[in-house]
Formats: structure tokens, sequence, C-alpha cells
DNA sequence: GAACCGTGGTC
DNA sequence: TGACCAAGGTT
């Protein structure tokens, strides 16, 4: 066994983390379910969602006789939802190919949607014993810095050279506390900021604390200039309510509530009657919040209408009159929420002072 | 290969 | 306080 892996499994036993929700079981399921929640996301933000999630899908025949909705439901506020689908989508699959049972072949399990190599090694290591490698963001971190390799670590070629190097490091035994091993050093000790290089067990070998640089890797992503755009929102108000419009299925806030949106050169009056048959007047404009985004930021300047009349209602699918409290209950991106947090503010002021 | 997908925490 | 990131995978 290398080095490397014998001083990280008696680190693992002595320091690592052995209580959480997901670990001290071999079920597969309740393995998978934790490593699709964890994917991207910091274990203080899956615990409350796992113990709800497997109250409810116990199992992997639970899970795939459910409803879509339902299962989204128990994700929603975890983002991206893509996972709670595939997860669903992977469990008829379960059913329906596997006869029930979770695949135990290592190339079978990463067919499953949502399950790619890393997740798969963490299925097979901690549920199965098997001798595969992760590669998540803490061990891309640990390796970059043990080995100095430079160059954003999720770039495929700095990948490839680090899928690599962890296979090498692989033990022939004991995957459950190596595997847990690799998370915990990660998590705990060899932190992007402030790591505490004094308690770690690979000291003597780390290039990067030979060199003093460890505060240096891994090499951040490059980042390009992001554009930046303009929106009106348009605060269409009838009484205590407000009207929200539900968005596309897919792209940014895809199926959430929000407000109609308008270039901001329009006459918005108009361009409220014009698209619902709505009378309108201006009312004031609210504060103006930037949100940004992966790719953008977005500049969103509300304007507050006030419904003169209601002679044509907006009955259409797709728009929905909500009072305000409802909506910032709803399911709204958070600008959205904050929007409405100042409106509900304004109009609380507004009736005291009438 | 790069864009996309959510939210909350950290500094 | 805006930038950066976290138990990645899909398109």
């Amino acid at each position: 066994m290398s080095e490397f892996s014998s001083r990280l499994i008696a680190w693992q036993k002595v320091h690592g983390r052995h209580d959480l929700p997901w670990q001290n079981t071999t079920d597969p399921y309740a393995i998978w379910v934790s490593e699709i929640m964890l994917q991207q996301t910091q274990v203080a933000a899956v615990i409350g969602y796992y113990a709800k999630f497997m109250q409810r899908f116990p199992d992997i025949a639970t899970l795939a006789n459910a409803t879509q909705e339902e299962v989204l439901q128990y994700w929603s506020g975890l983002g991206y939802y893509s996972r709670a689908r595939n997860l669903h989508k992977a469990a008829i699959t379960i059913m329906d190919i596997h006869g029930g049972e979770f695949p135990q072949n290592f190339d079978t399990i990463q067919t499953l949607s949502g399950i790619g190599r890393s997740t798969a090694a963490a299925i097979a290591s901690f549920a199965f014993n098997q001798i595969q490698t992760i590669l998540d963001g803490n061990v891309k971190r640990v390796l970059a810095r043990h080995f100095l390799v430079e160059g954003w670590p999720s770039h495929p070629k700095i990948e490839k050279e680090l899928w690599a190097r962890a296979e090498n490091l692989l033990p022939e035994s004991q995957m459950i506390a190596y595997t847990q091993g690799l998370m915990d050093l990660g998590a705990t000790l060899c932190t992007r900021s402030k790591p505490k290089c004094a308690d770690c067990p690979l000291i003597d070998s780390c290039a990067a604390y030979k060199q003093q640089r460890v505060h240096q890797l891994p090499t951040p992503k490059p980042r390009k200039a992001i554009p930046e755009k303009n929106t009106t929102m348009l605060i269409l108000v009838r009484g205590d309510d407000v009207m929200l419009e539900k968005r596309p299925p897919t792209g940014i806030w895809g199926g959430l509530w929000s407000f109609p949106e308008a270039d901001i050169s329009e006459n918005l009056p108009e361009l409220a009657y014009s698209r619902f048959g709505i009378s309108t007047q201006f009312t004031q404009s609210l504060p103006q919040l930037s949100h940004a985004f992966t790719h953008f930021k977005l500049h969103i300047q509300p304007q507050q209408l006030t419904v003169l009349s209601n002679n044509s209602q907006v009955n259409e699918a797709g728009y929905l009159w909500l009072n305000i409290d409802d909506a910032i209950g709803a399911a709204i991106p958070t600008p959205v929420r904050k929007i409405l947090q100042t409106l509900q503010l304004n109009l609380t002021s507004t009736h005291f002072s009438d």
C-alpha cells in the first residue's frame, strides 16, 4: 500500500467523520441518495433534506413508484433540480431493467442517470467495497497541492492527470475509510482557505507545502468578462394582489414564477394594456437591484403599476394573481422575493399613514 | 470544450 | 460585498 493511502486511512479512523446520516450503512440506495444530494452542495445544507427524503422514499421501489412532482417537492430549495429528476428516472430504470436491485458492476452504475464516474466510485466503494477512486472537488484540491499540479483542476487535460494520480494512490483494501478519508481531509484540513497543514497526515510528502505554495493551489477557474443586461419588471398591483408569470420550463429560473418583463424603453401602462388588456396607472419605481448569474449580471428595474379597471381579467395559463404574502411563499427566485418584500413594506407603511 | 444548472456560506 | 466555491453531470 502506498504511504499516501496508509497514512490517510489511519488518519481517517482517528480524526475523520464517522457519524454523518449516510455513514455506517452499506445500503447502496441510502448511499446513492446522499451522493446525489451532495453534488456541488455542502454537507450542512443536505442533512435536513436527506432525513425527510429517506423517510418518505425509504427504498428504490418507493421512489420509483412516486410521481416526479412529489420527488421535486422534497428537493425544493436544494437546487440543481435535474438531480432529482435523474434520481427518480434512475430508480425506475433499476426497477425495470435491474430487477429492483442496485447494480454492482462499476460500468453499469454509470449508465444510471445522474451518476458519473466519481459518484459511481463513491457508491461502489462505500456500498460494495470496490477499489475505485472518487475525484470530487475535495480530492482535486488535495491532489493539486500534494503533487503541485498547476492549472484549473476541472480543465479536461488537468482532470485526466488527476484521475490517473488518484488511481495510482488506491489501497488494496479498506476502501470505506480511504474514500471517506479523501473527503474528510479536503473538507476539514486541506480547505481552500486557511488549510490546517500542521495537522495533516500527508505533510511530509506534500509538494505544495514543501515549496510554501499551498495557498496558490488549486488554480482558480479562469473567469471571462461577464456581460451585463438590463430588464424592467412590471409589478402589477390589484388591491393586495400582484400578477405573476410562469417562466419557461428550461433556462434561468425555469418553471418558477416571476414578474412580466419589458424593455426599459417601453411605455409601461400602454404595454400592460396591449399585453394583458388591463388599464393601469404608473405608481412608482422601486429600488433597482442586481443579480449575478454564472454568465451575466442582470440589473432589474421594478416598476409598480396600479390596476385601474379589471374588465379584462388575465385567465390564461401561465399567469396568476396572488396575495403578496402568498406570493412570497410561492416558487419564486430570490430577486422576485426581494421585490415583493419591498412592496410589502411600502404597502404596510402606506396603510399606517392613511 | 464550453455552457448550463441553484443555493447558501465565506472572505 | 462581490467574487468565489461546494461530495458533478448533462447537453
